[in-house]
DNA sequence: CAGTGGTCTAGACCACAAG
DNA sequence: TTGTGGTCTAGACCACTGG
């Protein structure tokens, strides 16, 4: 009597909707189960663990499976290359240079890359184009003690966000996610209204313990994150 | 020599990210990898898979395994339940109940919840307070048909949100992020200067066919969301 | 059609943590 | 200490899909 994975895992399901495995309860062993629905360990195993990685189920060796109380939704957005993301949508894709220098680093940014003060980096500016029309600013701060043959590229043909994406693996990353107004400087660069909200994110990467980069994009208005739970 | 998946899922990420396994190319089969490396096939299998689900390969039968060109990263957000954002970081929760009533719903939400015209929905506003500080203002459709129960909730104690987390599962969701200014009544009830920029996220809920819930909720100026890639 | 990934089974040992 | 989940193995069959 041999049933899937799935549809253990959609047994398991009704069974925490339906009350039948309460919140905050211990379910049955796997032990238990398996023999229950007539399957090996090994399938009831890996249902259990797609349920507590999306967050329905808490289990702890020893001390078994629990449903938890509230139930985490995780919202999942993929981080595209911005190129891909405009092509996807139908536009036509373009990228202009606004600025590409060596300095050193206020200390705000060098703080969140973990560096010594006074630093030098690669600092850039460029604007991401569809249809010609602005659609996201990125300003970027590259280390270059980590990533050295970036010195040599040229970003007028390939943008420093896709060389980065395939070039220069991280093995660790935050992103941080909010709104800002279009002050002086981004409502010229985007050309847009003064003062409307648009949305923001700075995303830094890691290699080991050092910073790679640390960039913040700022979206045109009425740019949406959009994804399906 | 059995070696973990993990441990084989490190030597794979190796091989990509220093190009033994170009971006693009076909990398060998499953058989010929748990030969190579003495372990099980399924082994191999449950790091291959892993890879896959986080979006460096891609894998499709009889065509085999490839390294994409554009690793897409993944972010992923959990949707807590306000109450326990606002506690784990240390504040004290609140929560206000501004309105409440049934009413015929607007064109425009209807159809973002495939409901008839003219279908009466639960309306329903509320602010989230951090430390007696608004937080985040949430206004909700709640469509009566699919969770009737709810009309004897008292929302001045137990909060939407919450309620429904726990007593209304549903099988699918989707989610926007976006930002918005603060016009006149956003400024009111979040206690903040005209026109500031806010992060705001619109949820709806389904179960099957049915939607449940249409929510928007828009936080108080400053407000980030953060997460680990 | 045939090759590749997807999954199942039974049995075994291991690692962690609660008591 | 001991129960529970975590994982490995070998072998088998299935399902999808490219050629």
């Amino acid at each position: 009597m041999a049933s899937s994975w799935q549809t253990v895992r959609g047994e398991f399901i009704r069974r925490i909707n339906e009350r039948e495995w309460p919140p905050g309860e211990i379910i049955p062993t796997e032990a238990q189960l398996c023999q229950e629905l007539s399957c090996s360990r090994v399938t009831v195993n890996r249902a259990l663990r797609d349920l507590a990685e999306s967050g329905l189920l808490d289990r702890k060796r020893k001390a078994g499976t629990r449903v938890l109380q509230n139930p985490e939704r995780k919202a999942t957005f993929s981080i595209p290359v911005i190129r891909l993301e405009v092509e996807a949508s139908g536009g036509k894709y373009g990228h202009r240079l606004l600025k590409l220098a060596r300095k050193v680093a206020p200390t705000k940014v060098l703080k969140r890359m973990a560096l010594a003060p006074e630093t030098e980096l690669l600092c850039l500016h460029a604007l991401h184009m569809a249809d010609d029309k602005p659609f996201a600013l990125e300003e970027r701060w590259i280390n270059l003690a980590v990533v050295p043959e970036l010195e040599k590229i040229d970003f007028e043909v390939t943008s420093a966000n896709e060389w980065l994406v395939s070039h220069a693996p991280f093995s660790r990353g935050d992103l941080s996610l909010g709104a800002c107004s279009a002050n002086k400087s981004l409502a010229a660069r985007l050309q847009c209204e003064l003062g409307l909200a648009l949305l923001e994110i700075e995303r830094s990467t890691w290699k080991g313990d050092e910073s790679i980069t640390l960039v913040r994009l700022v979206y045109a208005p009425g740019y949406r994150l959009q994804t399906v739970l």
